[in-house]
DNA sequence: TCGTTATAGACAACAAGTTGAATAGGTGCC
DNA sequence: GGCACCTATTCAACTTGTTGTCTATAACGA
């Protein structure tokens, strides 16, 4: 139940509808895990069969009811269970890397094509990271917010996030520069 | 279809038996793809029906018969295709991320071993990293090695790995800081 | 000789994740 | 006035990935 365990931590940051968790999936939580909204509605309903949250509904005009979801005690004690456990380091599973493992010469544009492409992504989810960090950290400086702060994994998974981006470029630089290297040999 | 085209990548370096490939899939392979080798006899079997590649039954004394697969051109022009297409950036999903995203100042003991754990995995891999590295250097300077070389797919992947396993023990390594710095705290 | 590790696979059940579509009112823009 | 996007959720079908069990043989050391 790996999904799960997501959606309980990210209920620690408050309640929330799934629409409103798929969004936090979309920012923030992309930082540590990824899903589908589909993906979400279906655990959602699963962690509630188990108790370990708890969801209302809450009517609204002029659009669908939603439900609002809610940490029990027992989802929390089930969290707690988790971290105990010992978790397998995460593989690599990368199109990309699948590209670049492939590279036998002839499709060298192509190639660069799609490493230029990641690069640009991960450029633009670095600066989003970035942004983020400001508002948490909101003027104070890191060692100030890390001292005082209530909650510091959201904090630490952003930078796991961010210095994941930063490796992607440096990767991404590494690789265009050794691409374009060979150009001139051939 | 992802593990089929980490596969066909993978037999570009020769062909192999599935658990040749399932060998190559836990070192080399493993900076770029992961896989258990149910998942590649599966995937193999697939592949074969499609034509990407073909099986010949190769004969043992003492030991069951292998079959040993070799890419077809069929399956050379699949991967081709494959580099063509977009390939959307992967998104990150990491138990310990969850784990350090959940902490809320109860578990500070368990979070801490499950991140020197992390640490100790990952420098483990860095090392593993190193030595392939310096086997396929073989004595030469990278420089050297990128303008001569057949393929430099491998040794960028590998690149890719190594560089994620030094920012992992970056990050590991400024979680335990945090850790212990709201030890003195409490 | 017994247990362990490595080789070489097959099969089944289940969990997780993806893709595509459907519903249905709301807001903003040109 | 129409079109596109946003909110909010659900369903179905499918592909991927995980876990555990099973059958064999061979080499190695205690």
């Amino acid at each position: 139940m790996a999904l799960g365990h997501a959606v309980l931590a990210a209920l620690l940051e408050g309640d929330a509808s799934g629409y409103q968790l798929s969004k936090r999936f979309d920012v923030s939580v992309s930082n540590f895990w990824s899903a589908t909204s589909q993906q979400l509605y279906r655990e959602l309903d699963r962690l509630e069969r188990h108790g370990l949250l708890h969801g209302r509904v809450v009517e609204q005009r002029g659009r669908p009811n939603k439900r609002v979801f809610t940490l029990t005690t027992a989802g929390r004690d089930h969290l707690h269970g988790f971290i105990e456990q010992p978790s397998r380091p995460t593989a690599i599973r990368d199109d990309l890397l699948v590209k670049v493992q492939a590279f036998d010469g002839t499709d060298r544009d192509a190639i660069r094509a799609a490493v230029v492409d990641r690069l640009d992504h991960a450029r633009r989810k670095l600066a989003l990271y970035e942004q983020l960090r400001d508002d948490l950290l909101d003027g104070r400086s890191e060692d100030t917010y890390l001292r005082d702060a209530d909650r510091v994994g959201p904090y630490l998974t952003l930078m796991g996030g961010r210095m994941f981006e930063h490796q992607i470029i440096q990767w991404c630089t590494k690789v265009l520069d050794v691409l374009d290297q060979r150009l001139h040999r051939t």
